[in-house]
DNA sequence: GGGAGGATATATCGACTTGATATATAGCGA
DNA sequence: TCGCTATATATCAAGTCGATATATCCTCCC
């Protein structure tokens, strides 16, 4: 998924500026699946408006100086329509407390015992806001997807923490034992 | 993680040439955690034994002709273990299926359900090689981390299979629904 | 023996992404 | 009015990704 493509699948929803474009993918269903910085979204905009896959729109209410709100052209909802129907890239996952994990018998007992409660604390802070989330779906008129994704994630990480608090000490104890061994 | 400290890590294991790391993140424990390319392995190793933390090893049995092993140094394991008390970047998820479900409104029902199935279907194949993968682990004398990150994948693989079945139709239904009302 | 195909092996290139940084205005509370 | 945060655009260096080029070795089958 490039971000050209990224960009014009917040404005098939709605206009917006490349600020709030971004701001989609911080919160909100989109966060938990991709993730666009200001440098791909500004240059993927000039790209197209080249194109003429997006124009900007004229601007009735007063508005901040510098900002541009960018509107989706017909030609261009033709083009993601296209981009939906192509092949996907297999999805992805990069996890820095996995790898961290596979070399537990490097780390001490307590470390590892540090790095899963903090890793579980993020994940009960990701479930709140996928809760709270879904609870702003339900109140809104929102495309149906959109409720199928927050659910997803919600049963994920939900997942992953009774894993970690299941398992955590099948680690936590052969490092303790490694520890002594040391010793 | 950048290229530098996932080459340090495989070579923390075992000596390797740079088609060995690759071949290390493209199955094993590794594989659902990372993704490193020959574009990033093979500067990054340059690099490595620029800064004299790794080394080329000599080598006694007969050899491929272009092949290099290299070893890991004393001075490439203490920055390893640093590098695995510093701060971690937060995880990440990229899914190109995910995101078209969002836009799920503007999809045939049929295609859904085609999405879903091909999805559930790579879910399965994942499955059966994480349990291959644990059972080698179970067999051979490996670090305890690799058993826990495999059960891992393995457990989130199942939640993830196990959601996509149940609410399935709660999507083709509602793209139905839409197809008529469109009719 | 020989040839096809696949696995092993290194290397590089352009296009793109990432993360940091620069710049500037608006709004709000102390 | 001072400082803080949010809004807003833009750019840059460093790094990553995916494709491609090149070459050798091994195995299977005719």
């Amino acid at each position: 998924m490039d971000a050209r493509t990224a960009c014009l699948a917040v404005l098939a929803r709605r206009e917006a500026s490349g600020y709030e474009i971004k701001k989609a993918f911080e919160d909100g269903p989109y966060a938990q699946i991709q993730d666009v910085g200001f440098g791909s979204i500004y240059p993927a905009l000039k790209k197209l408006l080249a194109d003429g896959l997006v124009t900007i729109a004229d601007q009735p209410g007063p508005q901040r100086p510098g900002k541009r709100t960018f509107r989706i052209t017909p030609a261009g909802r033709l083009v993601f329509m296209d981009r939906l129907g192509t092949a996907m890239a297999p999805d992805k996952v990069r996890s820095d407390f996995l790898f961290r994990l596979l070399f537990a018998d490097l780390i001490s007992a307590g470390d590892i015992e540090r790095l899963i409660d903090q890793r579980v604390a993020e994940l009960r802070a990701a479930v709140a806001e996928a809760e709270q989330c879904r609870a702003d779906i339900a109140a809104g008129d929102k495309p149906p997807g959109a409720e199928f994704v927050c659910g997803f994630g919600l049963t994920i990480y939900r997942a992953m923490i009774d894993y970690l608090e299941e398992h955590k000490y099948q680690l936590v104890g052969a490092a303790l034992l490694a520890d002594e061994a040391a010793e």
